[in-house]
DNA sequence: GTAGGGTTAG
């Protein structure tokens, strides 16, 4: 592994050109040309220290500074970043001397350094200001400062001050101001657009913006849309048209039309300009066909000037394609190259490092992010908490997450390594959430949070993002939307996504796939192939996610010809090539249903070889029908291609115990000590009254053990004069039949639903969460106690829902 | 003299 050995150490410093630079500048300025010329130029070539040096020769020269001069060095210290130089200009400035021009790039200057407040009451000062009237410039800057949650209701009232004047008609820049305050103030894409709509005269700027804002809020069909209108009005698409248009395909994964695009721009002789190669790059990666990651790669190097976001998507690509160690290599190559790296190359970068056994270059990039500063920004903390916890190191992943700015982003799997390690109500990922400003709370955020609730099965957290989600105006948000879905649909309350899914004005694929598998997760395998039917007559492409839905929904109740006709179909009909989930899915259904010898059968069929999820599943079916012939051979599949699987294992010595191959069981358990294999601890629990209750086997440790006890002595008793009969086949000791009653007894989740019983009441669903699957006698006597009590169980486990009420499981039996 | 649009991550 060459490439590991490379120091991640920065490069040594350039030599400082800046004064030669400076010098050169300074010659091709003419000298009789007028200071205000001369100001104006370097303020439009971006030249601020030329332009600063300028100020200090107009002071020393002792030249009376009229508005015009005095106007342009508040742009220039505005534009140069010193918004207090700007301001004490204008502060210096007799108010008779401050024309409106005065007054606007003083708006301009606070907006432009997101000083919101400052900005707006500048504003409201100049329409005090007797002597002037805001013009579009005027309007303009201070509906940039409308653009966020805090000041949209003052942008409401600037936008009526702007159709009261007549200036949406008079000038494209403030319909586009209009439009971002739309968006970026209320994520309200629908009233933007209806701006949009209403401004008289577009221009390229104008088109580029909508289509830009669409992709950048998710809403990237539509945005391809937009783009084709806009071509169909006769406007030429520029670099800034194709690169967002790239993304929207990149996300959509349309790879011929982001060719065709590319071609496009070649030809029209855009070269390969930063942006649009950018785009490219992410466009070919992301566009998951074989051989992508080559195609970015080529369009990567054929550009002749790359900046931190080229090489940021390149690295991605290959972070991406699985190929980590290249990642590596290029993240050196670029700041060997004195490119510096940013948030997101630091976020991609760790996730190559995360995914290797190696750990030192991790260690190495943390201490790079902090000497950037960047590591206590969202993305490079993720990152960071990420592979910290993936290798175990739960303290450092701790200490970087506690040091986030703002503590509203977790990973969901970090959050489930959390919880399942400690679940100690003081250690609440969710609370941290508050302890921000609110500050940089955008969909993303709700997103993750929905999903870490989802993970943990936390509803009532779930449903209290749901309503700040609402507060904020978040609402009709459509990636916010579709975490929602998933979140209600993994917390076991499938009606409340469909109530969700139901008032979603607009739908993805995405929206369309969460609440299929929601369905099919939880069982109800006809609503979830109802719901896949509706998605291709309103027109909806299903993609290769929306087919693992509906396979395994089909598997979760064995309907085998219902889902051979979509296996077949999604080829043909959708040109989706099955991946190896879906034939895992198939092989499930087959297996599950009994058909071993079909199941192999379907296997040696397969296109291409079978991995170890493909064995494990199979093994699985062997557990269940108990054939051990054709399980030891899974598991010998399955342990050439993953040796160290606890799964296949604990699978094997599963099977054998059922079997009552105890010598069998035991030479397994001595094999993984020796490779000191641990199996992952069954626990289950529960949420009551807003705090999470966890109990392992035989767990006494819960302040009401005792009560918990003697309810579920109780429960035992009725269950059996009921007639049900403890199933001893699932416990794995060797030992006399009365102590494996009592081992069954134990088990998580029955001491989960024991104490669900004392502590809620009628009609509330209890809902149980399990990380592991639940055990064949917990299902039997669940659905019992369901009788016994009269109550609706839910309970979650690795696989699938299992909504048992009145003595039967939505499963029916069959998981 | 004052104003508007792009790419990369999760």
């Amino acid at each position: 592994m060459p490439s590991l050995s490379l120091s991640l150490s920065l490069p040594p410093p350039l030599n400082n050109t800046n004064n030669s630079e400076f010098r050169r500048a300074i010659s091709t300025l003419h000298p009789a040309r007028e200071p205000h010329d001369l100001l104006k130029s370097c303020i439009r070539s971006r030249n601020f220290a030329l332009g600063k040096l300028l100020h200090r020769k107009f002071t020393e020269s002792q030249l009376t500074l009229d508005s015009p001069l005095l106007n342009s060095l508040i742009t220039l210290y505005s534009k140069s970043g010193q918004w207090q130089q700007a301001l004490s200009i204008f502060q210096s400035m007799d108010p008779s001397m401050r024309d409106l021009v005065s007054w606007t790039a003083m708006i301009s200057c606070f907006a432009n350094h997101r000083m919101h407040r400052q900005s707006l009451s500048t504003f409201i000062q100049l329409l005090r200001a007797t002597d002037f009237y805001p013009n579009e410039f005027s309007f303009t800057a201070s509906l940039r400062s409308c653009s966020n949650a805090e000041f949209f209701s003052t942008g409401l009232a600037v936008f009526g001050f702007v159709l009261k004047t007549g200036y949406l008609d008079a000038d494209v820049c403030v319909g586009c101001a209009l439009i971002d305050m739309f968006v970026k103030g209320s994520d309200d894409l629908g009233s933007a657009f209806k701006v949009f709509e209403k401004i008289s005269e577009r221009n390229v700027v104008t088109w580029n913006l909508m289509i830009t804002r669409l992709v950048q809020f998710s809403h990237t069909g539509d945005a391809i849309h937009l783009f084709f209108s806009m071509v169909e009005s006769g406007f030429g698409p520029d670099r800034f048209t194709l690169s967002s248009v790239l993304s929207a395909c990149a996300e959509l994964e349309l790879l011929a039309f982001g060719k065709q695009l590319h071609s496009w721009g070649v030809k029209s002789g855009m070269g390969l300009d930063v942006f649009f190669g950018s785009s490219l790059v992410d466009m070919y990666a992301k566009c998951g066909a074989d051989g992508s990651v080559e195609d970015a790669r080529k369009v990567f190097d054929r550009m002749p000037e790359r900046n931190v976001v080229s090489w940021t998507a390149i690295i991605a690509a290959y972070v991406q394609g699985g190929l980590e160690q290249e990642a590596i290599g290029l993240f050196c190559e670029m700041i060997w190259g004195y490119v510096v790296p940013n948030c997101f190359t630091f976020a991609s970068t760790l996730k190559a490092c995360a995914n290797l056994p190696e750990f030192g270059l991790g260690k190495q990039l943390h201490s790079q992010a902090i000497k950037l500063g960047v590591s206590a920004v969202n993305c490079v903390g993720n990152g960071l908490v990420n592979m910290y916890a993936r290798s175990g190191r739960m303290e450092c992943a701790r200490k970087c997450f506690d040091i986030l700015l703002e503590k509203n982003l977790i990973l969901c799997d970090t959050a489930v390594d959390w919880n399942a390690k400690n679940l100690d109500p003081k250690d609440d990922i969710f609370n941290l959430e508050t302890e921000g400003t609110g500050n940089g709370v955008n969909a993303f955020t709700y997103g993750s949070l929905l999903s870490a609730a989802a993970c943990i099965g936390t509803i009532s957290k779930g449903e209290q993002i749901h309503a700040r989600v609402l507060k904020s105006g978040f609402g009709n948000n459509l990636c916010i939307n579709n975490a929602l879905i998933s979140m209600y649909s993994k917390c076991g309350n499938e009606a409340a996504a469909l109530r969700v899914f139901s008032d979603m004005k607009d739908r993805n694929v995405i929206s369309w796939t969460s609440i299929i598998s929601g369905f099919a997760k939880h069982g109800f395998a006809t609503k979830a192939l109802e719901l896949f039917c509706e998605m291709l007559e309103a027109g909806v492409k299903p993609n290769g996610v929306t087919y693992i839905a509906v396979l395994s929904a089909c598997s979760h109740v064995g309907l085998i010809d219902e889902a051979w006709k979509h296996f077949a179909s999604m080829h043909r009909d959708h040109d989706i090539v099955p991946r190896m989930e879906h034939y895992a899915c198939m092989v499930d259904l087959l297996g599950r249903s009994g058909l071993l010898s079909e199941a192999i059968e379907f296997i040696n069929s397969m296109p291409f070889r079978a991995d170890a999820l493909i064995w494990r599943t199979f093994l699985g079916s062997c557990r269940i029908h108990h054939n051990s012939k054709f399980g030891e051979q899974a598991a010998k599949k399955v342990l050439e291609l993953e040796p160290h699987d606890p799964a296949a294992y604990i699978l094997l010595s599963n099977l054998y115990a059922a079997e009552g191959r105890w010598d069998d069981v035991a030479a397994i358990r001595k094999s993984m000590k020796l490779r000191k294999l641990t199996k992952e601890a069954g626990c289950s629990w529960i949420e009551v009254e807003n705090q999470v209750h966890k109990f392992h086997v035989g767990d006494t440790s819960h302040p009401k053990a005792q009560k918990i006890y003697d309810k579920l002595d109780e429960l035992t008793f009725k269950i059996k004069n009921l007639g049900y009969v403890p199933n001893t086949d699932s416990v794995l000791h060797d030992v006399e039949e009365e102590l494996k009653e009592q081992f069954l007894f134990q088990h998580s989740e029955k001491i989960a639903v024991a104490f669900a019983l004392i502590s809620t009441r009628k009609p509330k669903p209890i809902r149980i969460f399990k990380n592991l699957r639940v055990c064949g006698d917990c299902h039997t006597a669940i659905k019992y106690i369901s009788v016994v009590t009269g109550r609706e169980i839910v309970v979650r486990d690795a696989n699938r829902f299992h909504h048992i009420k009145d003595g039967k499981c939505s499963c029916n039996d069959y998981w």
